[in-house]
Parts: structure tokens; sequence; C-alpha cells
DNA sequence: TTTTATATTGATCATTCGTTCCATAATGCA
DNA sequence: TGCATTATGGAACGAATGATCAATATAAAA
């Protein structure tokens, strides 16, 4: 077991690079001597741990979703009310765009730019804004439940306006929109839990 | 004056064509060999014509913007209920979005893609955002004049909103959202105007 | 008709793209 | 100590990229 020389970099740390340019360049503008400048590791290493580009983004993409992504997950399904739970995902989302260097979100952007033409990373995105879209109505389910919210209230479709907003508030900052608009947007948005 | 030979193609007719190709494929796939192909013109021409692909694609921008985009400015501040006209304003572009063969927007397409690293397009739908915000304003206000909303509303952070929308719809759409997901979020966006 | 200016056509440019080949190095196993 | 296996580093691949050159064609102006 375990035979053959010894691979000298760390996969984590290398697939994190990757995402982190993926995620700031988009996938065409991301060259690959700018990958093996970034993820520090040699040409074959890539292609030998990672398989080629696309099947890097992929890996990079999913990563993507399993950590910045589950933080707006966590939020939405954090203990307590869950009226509250929502008003402070919308506004994390909000810091989370506006703090330091960040180019927005890799899954808005792979929607935008690969959705229509890559079929893998269609199906993956998908899911993610099918599983966002769900964890934010179990939420609302449950803020009916403890009634924050009216019996009669159309939870799917809240959820669905909720996630849209997510995706809205992201490319308004893309198009350079002040922290004071995007809080503006959240502020009205919330007016539609009522 | 008119001297040398004369054109053989029709500019505009040229130009909608390379819009249609960089709104349906994005910026940095649409390659040169693609854009002389579907224009029907030589590349010379093409460079005579328009300079390089980069100032093509602003171009091609611009006439998008003063087409597809004058549309959804039309349809909020045509005449008659200022509300009636958020209203339909929205619904056309879930109509426009989800009829025929459509690529999203151009607009939110290019803040995506290119916003972050191109200074010239950023200038550029920067300035159609804000547009499109003080025009959406400017309908909340009449509504305000006319009785349609609470005086005490923030005009300037419901247009924000509904702008945000706008861009979150066509993202959702570019995520293979349903038509029915669509109109889900339009319903709820719009009980933000009471 | 000659001159001047612009358009078209096709060849060709140097780069860059993603990818692969190959020789070498470093490990575990027999 | 070989042997098998995997990783690394560098060279090189063919294809595609955006862009330009040079030759020819077509018009108006002199």
């Amino acid at each position: 077991m375990n035979v053959g020389r010894p691979t000298e970099f760390d996969r984590q740390e290398a697939l994190e690079k990757s995402m982190e340019l993926f995620w700031k360049n988009g996938y065409e503008a991301t060259s690959l001597a700018a990958l093996i400048e970034e993820m520090g590791i040699g040409r074959q290493s890539l292609y030998n741990a990672f398989g080629d580009k696309h099947k890097l983004f992929v890996e990079a993409a999913e990563h993507y979703i399993n950590s910045n992504g589950q933080h707006l997950v966590d939020a939405f399904q954090a203990p307590g009310s869950p009226l509250e739970n929502i008003r402070k995902a919308m506004e994390q989302t909000v810091d989370f765009l506006t703090s330091g260097e960040c180019s927005g979100c890799l899954v808005t952007n792979s929607i935008v730019e690969l959705a229509p033409h890559d079929d893998e990373v269609r199906e993956l995105v998908h899911g993610v804004v099918n599983r966002v879209e769900k964890t934010i109505k179990s939420t609302l389910d449950r803020a009916v439940e403890e009634g924050e919210l009216s019996p009669d209230s159309d939870t799917r479709a809240i959820a669905r306006f909720l996630n849209c907003t997510v995706h809205g508030l992201v490319v308004m900052h893309k198009a350079s929109a002040s922290r004071a608009a995007l809080k503006d947007v959240v502020k009205i948005a919330l007016t539609a839990l009522k």
C-alpha cells in the first residue's frame, strides 16, 4: 500500500487556491498558467491530482459550496427565532459581499457564465439553488408553526423570493453598488415577511 | 466626401448579430471566428468598422441598452397607474426571460463576467444600473404623489430593491428556474409595495 | 484618365491556450 | 538490492486566440 513517490503539496490547500482564483476571475479567464502559479504546484502535478481544468473547476466549486455556501444554510437553520435567522442571514450576506476583497459568489458567477452551456455545472448549481430554496422554506415553515408568520403564507414562494434576492445582491455588488444600497434592498425584502 | 470603396455590409445589422452572440455566450467565450461567421463579414472589415473585439463588445452592449434595456424603462414610465406599471414591468421581465431562446440579460451577464476587472464595462453597466434605479424611483415618487403609496415610503430603497429583484430573476432563470418560480418571486416582491 | 481613399480578401503573425510526452526522482515492496 | 509505482519538472505539442500585412477591388474626386 501507499507505494510510489509521495505527493509533495497539500491537495486541499491547492484546491483552495484554485477556488479563490476561479471565484475571482471566472472559469474562462483563469488560465492554467495562473492556476499553477497560484496553487504553487507543477503542471503535471495538477493533471495528476485533478484530471483537467474542467474537473478541477467542478471540484473547486463543490468545495466552495461545502464551505462558504454552508455558512448561508447554517444561518437560516440556526436555533432561535426563524424570522430573526432570516434577517441575520440576509444581513450576513451583505457583510460577506462588502467585507474585504470578495468577488461575489462563485455559484452566482457560475450560473451566469457556465450554466447555459455546461451541463455538468448546470446540474451542480441547479442542485444548490434548489437546496437553498428548501432550506429557506423549512425555516419559513417553522416560522408559521411558531406563529411568527401568517398560516396562509406561501412559504415556497417567499423562499424563492429570498433566494432570488441573494443572487440579486451579488450582482448589484459586482456593479459597484454601495453597502448602503445593499442594506436598502435587505430592508425592503424583509418587509415581505409579514 | 464619401470617397473610397463603399462598405458592402449593413453596419447596424452586423452589430446586431454580434450583440446576439455576446449576449448568448458572453465576452470571453465569443471568438473572432464565431463573430465573423455570425456577422457575415470579413475579418478585416470587422476591424475597419469596429476597431477590435473589446470596442465591438462595448458598442454591442450600448446597442443592447438602447434597445432591449429601453423596453424595461418604458414599461416603468408608461402613463397610467404607477403601481400598475411596476407590476407590468416585473411580469414583462418574466415574459422576456422565459419567451423563446433567451440568455438572460446582457447587462447582468456583463456585470458578473467583466465588471470586476474591466474598467470601461464597469462604468457602462454601473451607469445603466443607476439609471434604471432612478427610473423606478421616479415612478414610485409618482405613486406617492397620486396616493397609491404611503407618503413615508423610502422610494429610493424600494427602487433599489426592485432593480435587485430583476437581476435576481435573470440569475434564477439561468439556473433553470421554472416560469412558475419566477412568477412566485414577482408575486412576493410586489407585496413590498404597500 | 489619373489620383486618392476606402473595402475586401486571404495569408500570416506572434501568443496563448489546455494538454501530453518523457526523463528523472523518490518512495514501498519483494 | 532490484522492482514496481507514483510524483515532479521541463520540453513540446497542436489548436485556437486576437490581430495585422499586403495585394486587390471599387468607388469618388482631380
